[in-house]
RNA sequence: GGGGAUGUGGCGUAACUGGCAGCCGCGCAUGACUUAGGAUCAUGUGCCGAAAGGCAUGUGGGUUCAAGUCCCACCAUCCCCACCA
């Protein structure tokens, strides 16, 4: 008798073997086939992992195993996203380093990866608070500020670029591109004026940095941004939630300051593309171009009246631009809205209004998201006491301002038309504005008392609207809308847009635990640091607190802002940095000359699969994309897209059942505050790693969010203990004779290499173990059927051993050596399927009459259909209902089932 | 308001292209072996019914020889976006 399966004590001698020997070590690059395999590298928290962190690098190292026994050259990695805020509030809290604290939490991280059994190869570690890290995150930035997009190109190109266009020719051409090219907008910032060379030439320094920074892929702009008041510090659109902060979940406030950005509207249109090349679930690519928010309409310019416009200077001729995607209703819009930080405001306003309007904008300024956004909030604003002249009919329309009309998006204005807009048509009740029906829906009369939901008519026909009257909107509306356009178009006061939803990235925060940004503010402006003086070095401080006003706490260190031409830049790079390139990196990891050997990078690269949360859908993984398209246009890497396949687990919760108030159940997320946290450091010293990691895999479907079960992992435990038994002592405790013959062994176990290799690539790892458990509990029908021993049986063992050392890869390497196998199996090859073998030789076919199973009958496989249905219709089932008379119709559904109509 | 997902035994789930609903495991029951069992082995386990049989995949319709799967309507839960013109 074998002794008995015991976890605790096999699983660290294998471990220290394995570390020992460099196992995982991955081989040099060259012309073997490669599979880059990766989890989204995780921030290091002081409360270490929990077993819901494992759900993803566990499946991830059973394929990372899978594919070295397949013979594939596998690169499986693991760092850290070591920068950031938790850290840098727990150092403050606990009055530490939060270096020392990132060393710390990161090494009890790789701690549990190693009790768990995962493969990375260790010598890869990168850690993105390293200085040899964050030095080429810096790099980056030196590039991004160093770029713009040029549209005719469609790519980043050196800023060199434009300045010698500037100065030879000035940016007309440029712009009227812009403007001739739907597309084109995002390159520069709102409103950056055309200027000619002369004007250019006339700038100075410090007017031209600042005249360029409307182009730059990374700039400073003075801007109204979230602010955090109990972190102190801005946070992006991304990182606010229903008005609170994503961290903190403090409320927002708005705070205008200068901040660094990255200009990613200029990708949109090839990140919505590109979409198209990559293997991601349906629901993320959808997410994503959702955020990105393609709109196609029109820019249409309405003149403000000038009999009414009082400005301070008579002559100047104002003008509204509005975009919109309904430019058939153009004869429908009875006023105007413009933001109330918009620039034309305080132009157009009349002495009358002004003093209404100068309140209602600051009083707009001190709300906070929530309450500008709150659910069935009445529309508020103010008449700006200026006319503009509708250009499709010469209308006078008043001009109003309103915050429900956001200077980000668009132009800042819009032309109301509030028969066919709910927002415009709540403002024009409120404000007692007319309605003026352009679309008539088919087969109805819209009157005074119908008017109120009327703009849920998507269809109809146009009316009183110029030339488009009679115009059918059809299905889709976009004929009208073409025709409308064209209008726009020749009539000269308008043209085609496509807008984009997505803002440039806030990049900046004003918190000390973070990559430096390599700026020095020059009395010229804004310089990069010399690519050789990289790194920017992190300085120790001795208080991390942020100040009162929200300066960083580099901002209090002499040493650290003084630079021999002028004043380093405090703030620090938001996190999202660090992690938009960190993939790239571990094709080189420890390289301090460059980001990464091309010929690394191109072996490597992208990214095979790539596993991690949902809830990055739109922030890293928009951001990663960005920074790789950006990379790709300077010829760092030869990829437009990082990441060409990704999956998404499910969340683990907690397994303890909860009832809310109206008698509901659910399950709450694992948290320390709520005591409820299961760590993988408990269920290995329990039931082992091998254990863990198939319950892990067969808990449930991968993206599924689901409860942690306490009595799952023993009964893999059981399973793994069955394996144990079967191969080591498969003639102790034998059971009643039964009826498997060696071919039927041989063929369910070749049947298993097939259905393992397809769940495994499906990620349906939950039917893979069952697949398994079914080959393990055949295997002890065969031993009850007195097979042990023979040839199939030796096979068969084999085979379930070498399938075992992905999921299970402890006890595989115990049974591997204890069947006298020269170390490692981790070395060894995946089993091959013979198709040949796995084809069953008898068939069992349901039989049906009208749709119900009456009986079965087993057939050869290679019988015919007739013969099958013939077989089917003698049998005892079939006859009874039959009963003498002819069925109406046999259909024979192949290897299945025959159906009798009757 | 817009977009998306999900709904199957007591529980986690499975079901390939429309073809036997419930694989695998948990739990439970009975038995065996045991000084003992939170070990192991065997058998059973959707519901109703003694059985024959009938009923079952959120609800109601439809298509089909055949529907968990396709179509229509509805209900419930969850996620994402949201005064985005």
């Amino acid at each position: 008798m074998a002794d008995r399966y015991n976890p605790q004590e096999i699983e660290p001698k294998w471990q220290q073997r394995w570390e020992a020997d460099q196992l995982y070590k991955t081989e040099p690059a060259g012309d073997k086939p490669k599979y880059y395999i990766l989890d989204f590298y995780p921030y290091p928290s002081g409360e270490g992992m929990s077993v819901g962190h494992a759900r993803n690098y566990v499946p991830t190292d059973v394929i990372a195993r899978y594919y070295r026994m397949k013979r594939y050259n596998v690169l499986h990695p693991m760092g850290f996203d070591a920068f950031g805020l938790p850290t840098e509030n727990a150092a403050i809290k606990l009055k530490v380093d939060p270096h020392g604290l990132n060393e710390k939490y990161s090494a009890n991280y790789v701690r549990q990866y190693k009790l768990m059994g995962l493969s990375y190869d260790w010598s890869r570690l990168i850690n993105s608070a390293h200085d040899d890290y964050y030095k080429w995150t810096q790099w980056i930035f030196i590039r991004l500020f160093n770029s713009w997009y040029d549209p005719r190109q469609d790519k980043a190109t050196p800023i060199d670029t434009l300045v010698a266009e500037l100065s030879a020719q000035g940016a007309q051409a440029l712009f009227d591109y812009i403007d001739g090219h739907a597309e084109g907008a995002a390159t520069a910032n709102k409103g950056t004026p055309a200027i000619s060379a002369e004007q250019w030439r006339a700038m100075s320094k410090r007017e031209q940095n600042e005249y360029l920074s409307n182009f730059r892929l990374a700039f400073q702009q003075e801007s109204t941004v979230n602010w955090d008041p109990v972190d102190k510090v801005v946070v992006a659109d991304e990182e606010v939630e229903g008005g609170r902060a994503w961290r903190s979940g403090a409320l927002v406030i708005k705070r205008t300051i200068r901040q660094w950005f990255f200009r990613i509207p200029a990708y949109a249109e090839r990140l919505i593309n590109d979409l198209d090349t990559v293997d991601w679930p349906e629901q993320i690519v959808t997410m994503q171009r959702n955020w990105i928010g393609k709109s196609e309409g029109a820019e249409v310019e309405f003149q403000v009246s000038s009999s009414e416009f009082r400005g301070p200077n008579e002559s100047s001729r104002n003008s509204i631009t509005v975009f919109t995607t309904r430019p058939d209703t153009l004869w429908g819009a009875t006023f105007m809205v413009l933001s109330p930080e918009h620039p034309l405001v305080s132009q157009i306003v009349t002495d009358a209004q002004r003093a209404a309007v100068e309140q209602y904008i600051a009083s707009a300024k001190g709300e906070t998201d929530e309450q500008r956004t709150a659910e069935g909030r009445e529309k508020t604003g103010v008449f700006t006491g200026a006319y503009a002249i509708n250009p499709v009919n010469k209308e006078r329309i008043p001009v109003w301002i309103a915050d429900y009309v956001l200077m980000g998006y668009g132009t800042g204005a819009i032309m109301a038309v509030p028969a066919h807009d709910q927002r415009d048509f709540e403002f024009a009740r409120k404000f007692g504005l007319p309605v003026k029906v352009v679309v008539m829906p088919p087969n109805r009369v819209i009157d005074g008392d119908t008017l109120e939901r009327a703009y849920e008519e998507k269809q109809g026909v146009m009316v009183d609207s110029g030339p488009i009257t009679g115009m059918n909107t059809g299905e889709d509306g976009k004929a009208c809308i073409r025709a409308a356009t064209e209008y726009c178009e020749e009539m000269g006061f308008g043209k085609r847009r496509v807008n984009y939803r997505i803002r440039p990235w806030l990049i900046s925060r004003q918190r000390y635990w973070g990559t430096p940004i390599p700026i020095v503010h020059t009395p010229d402006g804004p310089q990069t640091v010399s690519e050789s003086a990289l790194p920017v070095l992190l300085p120790q401080v001795k208080d991390y607190e942020p100040g009162p006003n929200g300066e960083s706490p580099l901002a209090s260190i002499p040493e650290f802002i003084h630079a021999p031409n002028g004043e380093r830049e405090t703030d620090t790079m938001a996190t999202w940095a660090c992690s938009s390139w960190y993939y790239i990196r571990f094709a080189d990891p420890h390289n301090n000359a460059l980001i990464g050997r091309s010929e690394q990078i191109d072996y490597w690269l992208p990214v095979d699969m790539y596993v991690g949360g949902a809830e990055h859908a739109v922030l890293h993984l928009l951001y990663a994309r960005m920074w790789t398209k950006v990379l790709f246009d300077i010829g760092v890497v030869k990829f437009i897209e990082p990441f060409k396949a990704l999956r998404n687990q499910g969340m683990i919760l907690s397994p303890q059942k909860q009832v809310d108030e109206k008698g509901r159940e659910f399950y709450e997320k694992m948290s320390k505050s709520k005591g409820n946290v299961i760590t993988p450091d408990e269920v290995i010293a329990e039931h082992g790693a091998d254990a863990l990691r198939g319950y892990e895999m067969f808990i449930s479907d991968f993206t599924q969010t689901v409860p942690w079960s306490t009595q799952g992992v023993p009964g893999v435990r059981r399973w793994l203990d069955r394996v144990w038994r079967i191969v080591l002592a498969p003639n102790d405790d034998k059971g009643p004779a039964a009826q498997v013959s060696a071919k039927d062994l041989r063929r369910v176990a070749h049947q298993t290499i097939l259905r393992y290799e397809r769940d495994l690539k499906a990620f349906s790892f939950n039917t893979m173990i069952a697949a398994m458990m079914e080959f393990t509990n055949t295997l002890y029908k065969a031993r009850d059927a007195g097979l042990a021993g023979a040839p199939e049986w030796n096979e068969s063992i084999d085979i379930l051993v070498r399938m075992l050392a992905p999921i299970a890869p402890h006890i595989a390497e115990e049974l591997w050596a204890r069947m006298g196998n020269a170390y490692s199996i981790h070395k060894a090859a995946f089993p091959v399927a013979d198709e040949a073998a796995a084809k069953e030789d008898e068939i069992t076919v349901v039989v049906q009459v009208n749709g119900k199973v009456r009986d079965r009958v087993t057939v050869p496989a290679s019988a015919d259909d007739e013969t099958v249905k013939q077989a089917a219709l003698v049998t005892e089932g079939a006859k009874r209902f039959i009963d003498g008379t002819t069925p109406r119709q046999v259909i024979y559904v192949k290897g299945r089932l025959v159906n009798i109509v009757m």
